[in-house]
RNA sequence: GGAGGGGUGGCAGAGCGGUCAAAUGCAACGGACUGUAAAUCCGUCGACUUCGGUCUACGAAAGUUCAAAUCUUUCCCCCUCCA
């Protein structure tokens, strides 16, 4: 299996992020120099601040950056500051829309607290650093930044690039402003090469127009190598992208999303993704994960225990992954309700609504889908099915001063006395 | 600028004066079966409701009509072809 020399492309290929390399054997040799002479050889990963926070679909890359920085390598991360006023047209049929300034403000901070979950930032060799593309795009002048970039591309091949030709074949739109996006990341690898002596490019397998572009830049204007490198798109067993529950992205920052839910959300994975989602989502040995997805059965949901142990604590800390842990243990296998559910504080429940209780916690989103739930018998107070949708609380429902609320078999909450 | 086509629920996509809260598919949700899995089956899927109904919705506004997603006018947006 270990046909490189290199520590990070073993793991990357041992661990299921590998999908393709601009050139491999190369890229294989630089970094084996790097690692062998413990001079970190520089990537890194871009990311635009479209929203302020990243979620699963992009742990991906950041653990590729992980394995990156752990074999002694400096990640760059680079958010979008400028990209992200364009938007990139890879796998979307609509431009974007414009984001303000403060927004995008808020987002990359957003970012940086996502990044930094993964990523060791800091001053030593091999510390992740922030960059934003606004810093050198926001002065850079039209003409100047055609006459120098614009000369190196030929629209002849940008229309190929898939990006660009799925939309034309799916006849939908794409501005001209849209069509700069692979320039302006070009552009970036390049910067990022000049500034920080950067030579590779690590993301999903959908940003390879991108990456080309400016490892071609690169080629032409700077005559130097640099390298791409991408991951397959990680989708569960019906060919979907990974990272929705409940129709809701799963978010990587705990103000987005509380632990336990992001818990649960790997706990929930199906038997056929355990073994690819403990190489991928966790930094558990090799040979643990061997045996992990060996179990069948009942015995596989052991290592769904310790796949969601394992991720949420890269995200969310040891102390949080516990919490959660011991709180769906409770609840799920003790018919108890634990400690770090969902919660609604209440002086008195006399007279409460069951229903508004329902909606408050935010299990449903109307009243009218709670008497269906009702008559579906998909409510539960105490784990006692409810068929009255008028139900009202009163202190005789408390059980140590808490009620407990489910929905479905998997959503569970508490109301307790303030 | 000219000619034509189109904008419908989370998405895709029917409907083209009443029987339309709007077919169908996907997604989602609940139940059964299980293992907090998958597959399958059954059910639900605008809001409010004293379960009788009431209200808001088919790009926006105005109009015709007892009655409009469906017809008319204006506006906005998109697509295709021509210049």
């Amino acid at each position: 299996m270990s046909q490189f020399k290199s520590e990070f492309l073993n793991i990357m290929v041992e661990r299921g992020f590998y999908n393709q390399c601009t050139n491999e054997s190369a890229f294989d040799a630089y970094l084996y120099e790097c690692e062998k002479s413990g001079k970190p050889a520089v990537g890194y990963l871009g990311s635009d601040p479209t929203g302020d926070s990243l979620h699963v679909g992009h742990i991906v890359p950041l653990m590729m950056m992980r394995w990156f920085q752990k074999c002694g390598h400096k990640p760059l991360t680079l958010v979008g500051g400028a990209t992200a006023r364009i938007g990139d047209p890879s796998g979307k049929d609509k431009l974007r829309p414009f984001l303000d300034e403060e927004t995008l403000k808020h987002n990359i901070e957003g970012l940086k607290k996502s990044f930094s979950k993964f990523l060791k930032f800091g001053n030593s060799a091999n510390d992740a650093v922030m960059v934003d593309n606004w810093d050198w795009f926001k002065d850079i002048n039209y003409l100047a930044f055609l006459r120098d970039i614009g000369t190196y591309y030929s629209v002849n091949r940008m229309l190929t690039m898939d990006s660009v030709k799925s939309r034309l074949d799916r006849e939908q739109p794409m501005s001209f402003l849209e069509f700069n996006y692979m320039l302006l990341q070009g552009y970036d690898f390049c910067e990022l090469f000049q500034k920080y002596g950067c030579r590779a490019q690590i993301a999903g397998s959908d940003q390879w127009g991108n990456i080309t572009s400016g490892t071609e830049l690169g080629r032409r204007k700077y005559d130097v190598e640099l390298f791409g490198f991408t991951s397959p798109i990680i989708t569960d067993s019906n060919g979907k992208k990974m990272g929705k529950s409940e129709g809701n992205a799963v978010w990587i920052n705990e103000e987005k999303l509380p632990s336990y839910n992001y818990y649960q959300y790997f706990r929930n994975i199906g038997d056929a993704e355990v073994g690819k989602c403990l190489r991928i989502y966790t930094d558990l040995p090799m040979d643990e994960i061997r045996r992990l997805e060996a179990l069948k059965d009942q015995e596989i949901n052991e290592a769904k225990k310790i796949l969601a142990f394992e991720a949420t604590k890269i995200c969310r800390g040891e102390e949080e992954a516990k919490t959660a842990q011991e709180t769906a243990i409770a609840t799920f296998e003790k018919g108890l309700a634990g400690g770090d559910l969902p919660c609604l504080e209440k002086a008195s429940v006399d007279g409460l609504s069951m229903l508004d209780a329902f909606v408050e916690l935010g299990f449903i989103s109307s009243k009218g889908e709670g008497r269906r739930l009702v008559k579906q018998a998909g409510l539960k107070i105490n784990d006692k099915v409810i068929s009255d949708e008028n139900y009202k609380f009163s202190s005789a429902d408390l059980i140590d001063g808490q009620i407990k609320l489910s929905q479905g078999k998997k959503k569970h909450g508490l109301i307790k006395i303030a």
